[in-house]
This record gives structure tokens, C-alpha cells and sequence, in this order.
DNA sequence: TACGTATTGATATAATATAACATATCACTT
DNA sequence: AAGTGATATGTTATATTATATCAATACGTA
């Protein structure tokens, strides 16, 4: 059991969903879901944190899958450009995306106190007006916010 | 001459001005405005761009102010605790706070093309709100943007 | 001046990420 | 099924960003 939103759930099923679907998109797209590719993209969905690189090369290590930081860069880098995970500049971590498939404009919610993201989705209507008035053109977006997730607001009586 | 919004303007005066208002701040809240602090915040008011740590260092140990990198983070520790700058997460880098001396969520709007990073100002309301829906307790947004200034949208044909 | 606190000096090392080049594999054509 | 070009991986080295730790110094106040 782990969390999406601030909830439990069982992602089991999720995870397998969200594997099949970045599977066909490789395949729609002639890509290769390489060994690593795959794994990486697994790790972090069966994970459901954000992970740093390092974390992750330590367990492709132990499965032989590659030990040096080339392998698990490499392979996030692949699996953020199809938009299977996200990149959290606030933590320097790796988290796989919950809305897989579908562009979008992520929102992360990080608990400073447990760890925990989750990823959201705002309206970023604000950000593109506010760039409209500066004449800039925007690429990519970057929205993290830090605070308490409501189980460490409990837990320390706020 | 550099550039506030994406537009020129000669910021002798913003960076006079900016110390003071950082002097006096410390002054009120006894706090130490240090050689360092001070002079860490004048480099990058000077320069008015998102600079690497280590990149203010280097001036910092010609000028005989610290050569080791202990130096530098403790001082933009504490100038980004007292709300004179702003890292960029994005980019690993630190810029001075054009709108110091009040609180505010920054929005950085950050040229791929030229590197040139403005901080704006945007509603966050849509990120309070979604954070209400999650029962997320907000305490620091990072709010960053990537793409193209308007001067490099006209240099490249967009 | 003496005391406690805040700051700086100095050494070492951790954590994150990329450059560069050789080798292997894949996907497609013939 | 062999050749070919593009893609991916292996490997070594190194760059970049950041922190831990402890000693020495300076500051602010009693």
C-alpha cells in the first residue's frame, strides 16, 4: 500500500497499467523500451517516491543491470523525454508520472517532513498570462511547492 | 546596462538601493551583515543573472574574501534566508531578489537561449487552492519557467 | 574583561551529473 | 543472412554542486 494524493491505494494494478502503456507508446513511436528503460520506469513506479539517481543505479547494480551513473542517467533522461517521469529540481530526485500518456503541466506537492509527493495538476492560466505580459515564450514549466502533507500536519499537531 | 523584465535599464541605483535596504534590515533584526554577505549580495545584484555558487566564489577568493565553498553556501544560505536571493532550482543557481524586503512567492521566467532569468510575480491562487484540495499545508513555491526571452524569439525566427 | 554566540577558516568528503570514446545491439535493407 | 547506419550500452574519467566537522576568530553584551 502506498499513496496517490495524500491517500492509500493500491497501485499494483497501476503500476502494470502504466508499463503497458509506455510499452505501446515505444513500440507506436519505434522506440526501444530497453532492459534498463523498463526496469528504471518500474523501480520508480513500484517505488512511489521521488528517488535519487543513485538510488536507483544501487538497484540496478545488485540485478547486474549496470553500476555506473551513465547507465541510470542515460535511462532518465529517455523515460523524461517520453514524459514517463519527472524530474523534481527540488530534490534532485526522479518520481515516475501518474498521468502518463497525456501532456501535462505538473504540479508536485513535496512534505518536507515525510518525503512524500504527490503530483497534481493546477491551472497554470496566471503563468501563462504573466508570461504573455513579459513577451516570453514558454517551454516547460516548473511548479514544486513544499510544506506539510496532511499526515504530518496530524502528527505534529501542525 | 542590463536588463529588469526582459527590457534594458541601467541598475546602478537597484543595487545602492538593495544593500541599503538589506543593511538596514540587518541592522533591525541584529542581525551580522558581514564583508561576505554583503559583498556576495552585491556580486550578484552587480551581475544581475542566476550565477553557480562557485562561480561567485571565484570572485570572492580574488578578492581575497574565502576560497573554499563552505564560504559561499553559508553566505547564500543566509541571504536567501533573509530573502535577498532566490536559488533557481532549475538551474543551480543563485540570483538577487528584485523585490527584496517583501514576502512573495517569485516566479522565474528563465531564457534557454540566453540564460537570462527575470523574477516576476504571479497569482498563485490556483496552487492554493489545489494544495487546500489535497490538504496540503503550502510553506515555500518554487515557481520556474524555461523557454524563450522575446529577444531570442526574434534572433532565432522563434 | 569575560562570557556566550555567531561567524569564518580549513580539511575532507558526499552527492549529483556529464564528457568522451570504445563496443555492442538493433532495425532495416539488400 | 549479411551489411549498414543508427541507437544503445560499457567503461573510464572527471566535472559540478553541496555538506560535515572541528578549530579558530570576531562580535555583542553583561
Amino acid at each position: 500500500m502506498h499513496d496517490l494524493g495524500f491517500e492509500n491505494h493500491n497501485h499494483t494494478a497501476c503500476v502494470s497499467s502504466t508499463l503497458a502503456v509506455a510499452e505501446k507508446h515505444c513500440r507506436d513511436n519505434k522506440l526501444q523500451f530497453t532492459k534498463v528503460r523498463r526496469r528504471v520506469l518500474e523501480i520508480l513506479l513500484q517505488e512511489h517516491r521521488a528517488m535519487g539517481a543513485y538510488d536507483v543505479l544501487t538497484i540496478l547494480s545488485e540485478e547486474g543491470l549496470g553500476s555506473q551513473p551513465p547507465v541510470i542517467y542515460r535511462a532518465l533522461d529517455f523515460l523524461g523525454t517520453q514524459g514517463f517521469i519527472h524530474k523534481i529540481e527540488k530534490l534532485n530526485a526522479y518520481v515516475a508520472c501518474t498521468h502518463a500518456g497525456s501532456a501535462h503541466s505538473p504540479t508536485f506537492m513535496i512534505c518536507r517532513a515525510c518525503g512524500a509527493v504527490v503530483e497534481a495538476r493546477t491551472p497554470i492560466d496566471a503563468l501563462t498570462q504573466t508570461a504573455q505580459e513579459l513577451g516570453f515564450q514558454i517551454e516547460t514549466t516548473v511548479v514544486e511547492v513544499e510544506g506539510l502533507c496532511p499526515n504530518c500536519q496530524e502528527s505534529r499537531a501542525a
